[in-house]
DNA sequence: ATTATGCTCGTAATG
DNA sequence: CGAGCATAAT
């Protein structure tokens, strides 16, 4: 039964977490135990339902909070829930096990480490740490590194990794090329490291919980009966590791509920599997299956350009998302001559709307890829226009922060050979390449540590003695470090730490443009370190966290990458550099196969539902790359859009009969012969129309009569009745007789 | 041990 | 073009 639904009256006897919910959300909401996949599209209220669904269950005393899994892919999101959740019910829900996977799984790791020949200590890398690591592997396999990248390395490993496969469990068929084949060893070897130096990389998070839970039963048991309830968000974005990790959880009482929405897959590049969110009900059989389609935050205008675009997709559930909000104003299309051209037009643009009383705060540059982002800086600063770049380097990942901790990692875990290798010589205390290799050597023959074999080679003449004074001063230093390490507090000891390495000396001399910025980060390292109780409690939530400190309070520009920009919303988006070869990206399109190009108009699709009012996309025709000019062909994606909800502002620079595109050495160079029929049909259809240069609608206007056979995404198959504008009357085999827009609808 | 020079490579970026 | 790395030169 399908029923257009309706705002909920408010109810006066509601508890808070079920109030101004709409029928689908508190279907969701209230929905009993069994597997549930709530379909959430853009701005329909995913989290609200998610929480108020958290508060229900804990509300109606159906659980305890200790018997809740719920899981976030981000730590913001996961304190936004819990910080919404006590909102809601009004009291703590201490005790919840809410977090990211890997917080969760560190957490259960930690307690059951023994079981994996780890100690509850261990370390948890980063790529930079994994990268030194695999380097060592390959070296040590007798494989040339420059031939064999540990770049490429690490990116099989992990792949394998996601899927939960260990180095026992690859398949053959996933054997490639690489270090002539032998993928798996080194893949063995690397594990054999990471055991021996007591470490996980993010992957073993999640692999070795697969292992505790497979090989030892009772424990499986143990979680399994704990967790009565399982919640889990932004489902599309989980990978196959995962989405085992679940079902292994949910085996028994089946009561889990994932909140998702296919069409805003766009991460998987990083191991997301969209199938999992497809295969649900194969997965869970019996699965309930709610969609959110009342969209609460774009006009109308918006939500059909965005709807008509994804709907191009084969590889989705389908949603129809709607509005009861006004039409607004058609979506706007702007072909400009080059980068500079167009960052000039969205500085002007922005001006405009502050003028017209819009706060900078409220409007945002999304761009494919980073480097982007520079035309608008320098154009923005040139006009005095206030904006912040979001994303970039993330804080944990800057070198002086990472220096940093690897002090303090060293001083806590002196087996730690990473952090050893990372400040031994840091600043120069005279101890090279050559004394290292011996060192490393040393510790390989003995089976120790860096720091024991350090310790060792102190007490012989193999190395020089202005070495050896200068590796027996540090080895003393980090002693007496250790020897303070409880009496401090966290923020007394990192600055002593800092003070007497000479750390922040050597940047204090360092005449360079960067050195007073990592001075200051190197200070909110230390005012940060104030919030924890202990070093190691801190080592840890840097390890699974540590944000970007942005001032995001401030009325600025926001300028970022589309998939930075997920789960955002401004009023007025532009949505910059749609041309082919840059959005859709060269790397989709030489994919073949059509899936990633399916995961870059997914990334289209998240980047105009962030706008709430008013939105704008634009193209240049030349474009400097790699400080190299060339031309580009507007975007397919901008051919897909529903001309009904499209307005061209510019005709296409390209345009112009004298043009000839320069395609030469283009990093992504389209075909010249589609090119110049492409210009063909601009030609024609701005002879047609003067100013409004309308793009080629997919399919013509006024594409369907009296008697048509169409399908539509939600309301299926039906017949067409009457025909106003693009407005259809519809006559539907299950849904009855509705009024729809003619862009939602496809022929039969 | 440090510094200079030459080479390659270039999508997105959480835990 | 320029960052990042590896090798060569001092």
């Amino acid at each position: 039964m399908v029923v257009q639904p309706e705002p909920m009256p408010l109810r006066s006897g509601d508890p808070p977490h079920l109030a101004g919910l709409n029928p689908e959300q508190r279907a969701a909401v209230e929905a009993t135990d069994g597997p549930l996949l709530v379909l959430a599209g853009a701005g329909t209220g995913k989290t609200r339902v998610l929480t108020a669904r958290l508060a229900h269950l804990l509300v109606t005393g159906r659980v305890r909070p200790g018997q809740v899994l719920a899981v976030t892919f981000t730590n913001k999101a996961a304190r936004e829930m819990v910080e919404r959740v006590e909102q809601l019910i009004g009291r703590s829900c201490a005790g919840l096990w809410l977090g990211t996977f890997h917080a969760i799984g560190v957490r259960i790791l930690r307690r059951h480490a023994e079981l994996l020949g780890l100690k509850s200590n261990f370390t948890i890398l980063d790529t930079d740490d994994q990268l030194r690591l695999l380097r060592q592997v390959i070296q040590a396999a007798d494989l040339d590194e420059r031939r064999w990248a540990p770049r490429v390395l690490l990116a099989i490993i992990q792949r394998w990794k996601d899927r939960g496969w260990r180095p026992d469990r690859v398949p053959d068929s996933e054997v490639g090329d690489f270090a002539l084949g032998r993928t798996v060893e080194l893949y063995r070897a690397y594990q054999q490291r990471l055991t021996t130096l007591n470490a996980c990389d993010f992957g073993d998070l999640l692999l070795h919980g697969l292992t505790l839970f497979t090989e030892h039963e009772d424990l499986l048991e143990d979680y399994r009966r704990r967790f009565r309830a399982i919640l889990v968000d932004e489902y599309q974005d989980t990978n196959i590791a995962q989405y085992l990790w679940l079902r292994l959880l949910a085996r028994d009482h089946r009561n889990i509920t994932c909140v998702g929405d296919d069409d805003q897959s766009i991460y998987s590049w990083r191991g997301a599997e969209v199938g999992n969110i497809l295969r649900f009900e194969q997965d869970f059989p019996g699965a309930t299956i709610i969609r959110l389609e009342r969209n609460y935050r774009s006009t109308g205008h918006i939500l059909g350009a965005a709807s008509g675009l994804i709907a191009r997709n084969r590889a989705r559930h389908g949603k129809t998302l709607w509005t009861e909000g006004e039409e607004g104003e058609p979506v706007r299309i702007a072909g400009l001559w080059d980068d500079q051209e167009e960052a000039r037009f969205v500085g002007e643009e922005i001006e405009a709307w502050q003028r017209a009383g819009g706060a900078l705060g409220e409007t945002a540059v999304l761009v494919r890829a980073g480097f982007q982002t520079r035309a608008f800086e320098e154009r923005f600063i040139q006009m005095g226009l206030p904006y912040r770049v979001i994303g970039g380097p993330r804080f944990y990942e800057r070198q002086e922060i990472r220096d940093a901790i690897a002090y303090l990692r060293l001083v806590y875990q002196p087996d730690d050979d990473l952090a050893f290798e990372r400040i031994v010589n840091l600043p120069r205390r005279g101890i090279g390449e050559a004394s290292l290799r011996l060192l490393r050597a040393t510790a390989r023959a003995a089976g120790t540590s860096l720091t024991a074999a350090a310790r060792g080679l102190c007490q012989t003449d193999e190395l020089a003695t202005r070495t050896r004074n200068a590796l027996a001063a540090f080895l003393t230093t980090l002693d007496r470090w250790r020897g303070r390490f409880g009496e401090l507090e966290p923020r007394a000891f990192l600055e002593l730490v800092l003070e007497e390495s000479g750390y922040t000396e050597m940047w204090q001399n360092d005449r360079s443009a960067e050195a007073p910025g990592r001075l200051e980060n190197l200070k909110e390292l230390v005012q940060a370190i104030e919030e924890f109780d202990s070093i190691p409690a801190f080592l840890e939530h840097v390890a699974l966290v540590m944000e970007n400190g942005t001032d995001s309070g401030a009325d600025m520009v926001n300028v970022m990458t589309l998939h930075g920009a997920k789960g955002l919303e401004f009023d007025c988006v532009f949505l910059a550099g749609w041309e082919e070869g840059l959005f859709p990206h060269q790397r989709a399109l030489d994919e073949g196969g059509g899936s990633a190009l399916e995961e870059e108009r997914r990334l289209a699709y998240v980047g105009m539902t962030r706008a709430r009012r008013k939105l704008t996309i634009s193209f240049a025709a030349n474009r400097r790359i790699y400080n190299q000019w060339s031309s580009s062909v507007p975007s397919r994606f901008i051919e897909e859009l529903p001309a009904a909800h499209v307005e061209h502002l510019h005709r296409h620079p390209a345009a112009r009969p004298d043009y000839e595109p320069d395609f030469d050495g283009a990093p992504f160079a389209p075909r010249i012969a589609r090119f110049r029929s492409r210009r063909a049909e601009l030609g024609k259809v701005i002879e047609g129309r003067a100013e409004l240069l309308a793009s080629r609608p997919p399919v013509a206007p006024g594409r369907f009569k009296i008697g048509d056979r169409i399908f539509h995404d939600k309301f299926g198959y039906g017949r067409v009745e009457t025909v106003e504008g693009n407005k259809l009357g519809i006559a539907f085999e299950k849904a009855g007789h509705k009024k729809v827009i003619d862009s939602f609808v496809e022929p039969a």
